[in-house]
Formats: structure tokens, C-alpha cells, sequence
DNA sequence: AATTTAATGTTACAAAGTTCACAATAAATT
DNA sequence: AATTTATTGTGAACTTTGTAACATTAAATT
């Protein structure tokens, strides 16, 4: 239906309509935004009509009203609750992350295999890996960020996907072979910045 | 020339490579390496034949030579300088982290306004904010990782780019605003989560 | 040496996504 | 009330990306 390229621009929209929103504006034309977002116009007025979002001819959008619709596309009526497994540093600073929740996105617990990280008594306890399967049933977890090496992502994320887990966000660089009914996002960061550099300072090169 | 896309899935094969060359492996077919990086076979060969990549009609592709050839596209042999802004959580999992250099990029400093971060001593030295522009000039610096709180980045980036800096890595989810011979890429992990959530657990609803 | 086979490489086709152009219209102005 | 204006909404054109089909060719087999 919606496809991710979509779903990305809208949520960029909420990010500029919230601000906007916090500064006391009331109602938003699609050049604004689209230049808030680095969209044109059209693709605005176009991403909107086809979520069903209506404008007033010459008033254009009220911010409310489409951050209530936005909203409601992404259930954010719902606390969505996300586990982290592999609390080494990018798992930490996910952890210690404060902006999920603004985005009723809740961390509810973590998971590891080295005995030194369990810690139950913090605000998001870290347990034992095997506790995992356990634990996502209890409590209903379909999402999860892994934060674990490389040589380990593809084994974890088996047993994340046998104990219920329908959506991964892997910051391994490695490509999860899983079933056609979960869905798995990579983030990279070695490919962006690798990206970055040869669109940023080797193409350049030549003319700069 | 060529597009994000295409440097992504160039990248992608290169990781895939250089596990099969571990390996042992000396051949691999357009058919292999694309089951191991989730690509179609043509697409594979339709990549190579447009980065000028030749291989043999029945003997499929020689891996050295392949991984020769993306690493001279993407420049291997010279080190890339990178620097970090920002050693919070996030900056600090980046600064501490192994995977860079394996792939040429060095992180050579970072930067933060907060004293208590500052460390000459370590690997990787953190300055404060003020000396980026004289320590990008002399190490001829022209790209970086941002990783400082949503409400300084535009204001860090401006200070980057008058220091000479072409290519931003951003962490921030904010829309950078920059003049146009300045690439950004921006990581927002929030969105990439929420968007993974709409994907998996929203859209089954129905059907699961 | 001729034939078959298993791969590449390319061309044509299809789908998706974006931009453009402009019609529609509500508000503002005269 | 008529006209102008500023903005939305959308159909068509264009562009990009991916898929499928197939022609090509080197190796293997007969
Ligand atoms: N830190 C970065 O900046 C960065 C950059 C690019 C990619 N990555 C990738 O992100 C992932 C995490 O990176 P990191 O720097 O946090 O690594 P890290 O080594 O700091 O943390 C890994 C954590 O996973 C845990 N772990 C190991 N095996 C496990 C298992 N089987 N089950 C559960 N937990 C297990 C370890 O105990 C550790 O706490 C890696 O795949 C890495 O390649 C990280
Ligand atoms: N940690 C995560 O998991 C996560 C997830 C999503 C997005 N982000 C984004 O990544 C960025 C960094 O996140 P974090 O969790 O590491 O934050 P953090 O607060 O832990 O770190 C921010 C660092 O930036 C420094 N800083 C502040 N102002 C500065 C300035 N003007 N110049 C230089 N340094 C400055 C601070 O001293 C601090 O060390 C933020 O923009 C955040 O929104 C982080």
C-alpha cells in the first residue's frame, strides 16, 4: 500500500509540523514545509492527497489536524514497545536515548550474553539472552533494534524471529536472511558514511 | 554519475566479497552474490557492466579482481580522514568503534563544547569545539560525523562547512540546510524505527 | 569438430516515483 | 458582484529503477 519512501517523507513532515507546532503556528502551506523538508511542493501536496489529507484552497493545511492524521497513520495512540539486544555501545546509546519515547515508542528491556551487562535494577533492565524468548511472548514484543556483532546478527536474529519478533532494525552489516513475513531495516553506518565520502569528496575532486 | 543506490549495492557486494575471499572462495556468480546480498542475479550483472566490470562467460566473476575494482572506485588505497562532533552516547559508540579502518576511514579527532569530555590523551583525541576549523585546515579534513543534540546541529554544521568540511554524516533529525556543494546524509534511527514498526507490525494487523 | 550447457551482457519492457503544467477554487480585493 | 490572487489537487509527462527476456559466448561434453 504505502511504500517506505512515503512513509519516510511523512514522518519528516510531523518532525517540522511538531516544531512548527511548539512555536505557535497554526497553519502550514505546502511551500513551507516542503522547504522545512527538502521536498518540492507537489510531492507534499501529493504525499498528503494521498493520504487522504485535505488543504483549504489559499489556507492551506492546519497543523493540528494533519499531525492528528499523521498520527493516527502511525498508530501513535499506542505506546509501541521495542527491545534492544546487544548493549555494547551502540546498544547503550540507544538505551540512554531519550527521544523514543516523544515518539510513543517505548524500550522496554534489553538483552546480552555477557553476565557483566545484566543489570536489572535500571530504568530498562538488561537480562540474559535466553531469557528473551520469555520475555517478548510476556509482554507481547514484535520490534527489535540488534546491536550485536556482526558474526552473531544472522543466530540472534533467529532466535529473536522464533520467540515472535516481527520487525528488525540491525545495525550489522550484514544482509539477515529471514521469512518473507518479517521485516528487517539495516543501518549501516560504515556504507552512508563510504557513500558520503565518494559522493562528497571523490566526485568533487575533479571540478573542486 | 552514479547514484546513491547503485554505490550502496557496490558496497553491499563488496562485504559479501570480501567473506567469500576469507573463504577461500576465488570465483562467485552474478547468481550467488546475489542470493548473499539480496539482489537479483541480472541486477548484479547489470552493476557490474555498468562500473565497466567484466567477468567470464561460464566462469562467472574473479572475486580478487572484482574486489580490486570497487575498492579503485571507491579510492581504497588513500586513508579517508573523518572526524566526529559530538561525543555523547552516540558519538562516543562511533569513536569507539573497530569497523572503520578495515574500510580506509580513519577517525583522526573529535569535537565537543562540553570540557568534561575533552581527552588529548586517548586514541582519538576530543578537542574542544573552537579548535575544529584550525585542525580540519591543517589535516585537510572534508568530512565528519555530527552526532550533537537536535538543537545545535544546524548551528554546528554552519561552523563545519566554514572550516572546509564537504560531507556531513548526521545523526540529528533535522533537515540540515546547506548551500548545494555540501553533501549530507542523515542517519535518523527514530524514523527508521517507526517506519520498521509501520511495515511489520501495523500492516499485518489485518492479516496475522 | 559439433553440440550442448551454463553462465554473462544487453536490450526491451514494466513499474514506481517525481516533476510539470494547469485546472479548480476559496479567499481577498476592487 | 466581479475580478484577482494565492494556493490546493491532480492528470500527464518524464525520469529513474528494476525485471524479464534473450542473444552471446566460452567452456564442457559428446
Ligand atoms: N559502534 C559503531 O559506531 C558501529 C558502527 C557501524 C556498525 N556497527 C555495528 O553495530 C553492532 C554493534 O556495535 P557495537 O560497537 O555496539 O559493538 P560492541 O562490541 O560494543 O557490542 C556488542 C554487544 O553485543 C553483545 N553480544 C555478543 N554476542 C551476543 C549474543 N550472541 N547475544 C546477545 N548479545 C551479544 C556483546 O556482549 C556486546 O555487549 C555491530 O554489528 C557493529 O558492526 C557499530
Ligand atoms: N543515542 C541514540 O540512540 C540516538 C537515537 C536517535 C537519534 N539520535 C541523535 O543523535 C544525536 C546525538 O545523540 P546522543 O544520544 O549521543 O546525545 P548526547 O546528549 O549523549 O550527546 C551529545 C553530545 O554533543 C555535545 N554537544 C552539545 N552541544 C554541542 C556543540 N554546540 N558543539 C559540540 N558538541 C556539542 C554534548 O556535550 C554531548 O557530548 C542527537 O541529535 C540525537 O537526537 C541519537
Amino acid at each position: 500500500m504505502f511504500v517506505s519512501r512515503n512513509i519516510t517523507r511523512l514522518l519528516r513532515y510531523r518532525n517540522s509540523l511538531k516544531r512548527m507546532q511548539e512555536l505557535g503556528f497554526e497553519t502550514v502551506y505546502s511551500y513551507n514545509l516542503g522547504k522545512e523538508t527538502g521536498v518540492s511542493p507537489e510531492q507534499v501536496r501529493k504525499d498528503f492527497s494521498q493520504f487522504g489529507i485535505k488543504g483549504k484552497k489559499k489556507g492551506g493545511y492546519n497543523i493540528n489536524e494533519l499531525l492528528f492524521t499523521i498520527s493516527d497513520i502511525f498508530r501513535k495512540d499506542e505506546l509501541q514497545k521495542v527491545i534492544v539486544v546487544g548493549t555494547g555501545n551502540l546498544g547503550n546509546a540507544v538505551l540512554q536515548y531519550k527521544g523514543f519515547l516523544k515518539n510513543m515508542i517505548q524500550i522496554v528491556a534489553a538483552f546480552d550474553i555477557d553476565p557483566a551487562k545484566y543489570k536489572k535494577k535500571q530504568t530498562i533492565p538488561v537480562y540474559p539472552l535466553e531469557k528473551l524468548p520469555k520475555i517478548c511472548q510476556e509482554l507481547y514484543i514484535k520490534t527489535a533494534i540488534l546491536t550485536v556483532p556482526e558474526s552473531v546478527a544472522q543466530e540472534v536474529a533467529n532466535i529473536m524471529i522464533k520467540a515472535g519478533i516481527k520487525g528488525i532494525l540491525s545495525f550489522a552489516p550484514v544482509v539477515l536472511k529471514v521469512p518473507p513475513h518479517i521485516t528487517i531495516k539495516t543501518i549501516c553506518i560504515v556504507h552512508e558514511l563510504e557513500s558520503l565520502i565518494y559522493q562528497s569528496v571523490q566526485v568533487c575532486d575533479g571540478s573542486d
